[in-house]
DNA sequence: CAAGTTGTTCAAAAAAACTTGAACAAACCC
DNA sequence: GGGTTTGTTCAAGTTTTTTTGAACAACTTG
């Protein structure tokens, strides 16, 4: 005899709800995530989120996408803390629900807020480093380029902190479609 | 008696030519190149490069880094693909030698062309590809939504296409270092 | 052409990244 | 409290990417 594990699970295998082009949607998302140094699964979620107007609950994306528990939990979870999504809760019901956030400013302000903005800091602490090591150095042949070096490196972190705020500010400017002022 | 191997392979070990400071740009490249989805080693070798002002061999460089001969042809031929390094050669002699890109300007600039523009010449595709999958789908809720999600990631191409050009421009412009009007 | 040199290729090994699922915590509800 | 739902964590397993090194091709030179 059968025993049913915890309770009924009884489910008419609502999988696969997904529309042909909804499926394509999820797979362009998939690898925009990779080339974006994010994971497959990240992708995913965000994709499927993309394709819908209600909010889903973790175990819909879940069985949609037939992902486990931990890569629906942590996707959601990183999703939301770049801006990609966030959460509703409907009244009366305990479930958190997602929804995409479609604005591209956002999007991309949350990618690089997240993303490039702490490798700009970290870079200040090398660069730092790197200072200290030459300051142990006696003047030679290698302590000159060693301080060129430097230059050229404090340079070019000045142009990327000057890049970053303008690639925020320029996307979008026009971001929403033509029709439909909504937003 | 010994035989040596294949011919007198005498060296006294040159391999730590490196400094400290030297170790510490080249593992700021390693970090680097991490971040934007290239292979450490090719950071290794870029950062190697950019340390000197005379151009390096093949061997030279898997000396100092310590990386096999696959990784440092591989490394080098990508870095070149990517404008980020370029080669040199020393008259009457067979070795190609390398020195690297340090204008920041080129190097964003090939990043680009070479990462992002495939990218988003992929994209059109693809977003030719769920609009021919909207067209096999009779008018329906499911058609509807999908018809505004194609209107929205087709202005997020948009977007991006008007972008990239503006991050090439804007990188640079006061590139080099204030002294020493050279390049 | 035989030995030496330079550099590429690619199958296999190693390392890194991602995913899974079971165990766990917290909250809810009789 | 005991049963149930919702969601997190993380060690272990899987997949993917990267590195290695031996075999190979091309070329040079005596």
């Amino acid at each position: 005899m059968v025993k049913i594990s915890h309770y009924s699970q009884l489910k008419i295998s609502p999988v696969h709800d997904l529309d042909d082009w909804e499926i394509a949607v999820i797979d362009l998302f998939l690898n925009a995530a990779n080339s974006f140094g994010l994971p497959k699964s990240y992708g995913q979620i965000y994709g499927l989120l993309f394709c819908r107007d209600l909010p889903l609950a973790m175990d819909e994306v879940m069985e949609l996408l037939n992902i486990s528990k931990g890569s629906a939990s942590q996707g959601l979870r990183a999703l939301r803390q770049l801006g990609a999504i966030f959460s509703v809760f409907a009244p009366g019901d305990r479930k958190e629900r997602f929804v995409a956030e479609i604005r591209l400013r956002k999007l991309v302000g949350g990618f690089l807020r997240e993303q490039a903005d702490p490798h700009l800091d970290k870079g200040v602490g090398r660069l730092k480093q790197i200072e200290t090591l030459l300051g142990n150095l006696d003047d030679s042949d290698s302590w000159q380029r060693g301080v060129r070096r430097h230059e050229i490196l404090l340079g070019w972190h000045r142009q990327m902190s000057r890049l970053l705020p303008w690639v925020k500010m320029v996307v979008g400017k026009s971001d929403r479609l033509p029709k439909k002022s909504s937003d």
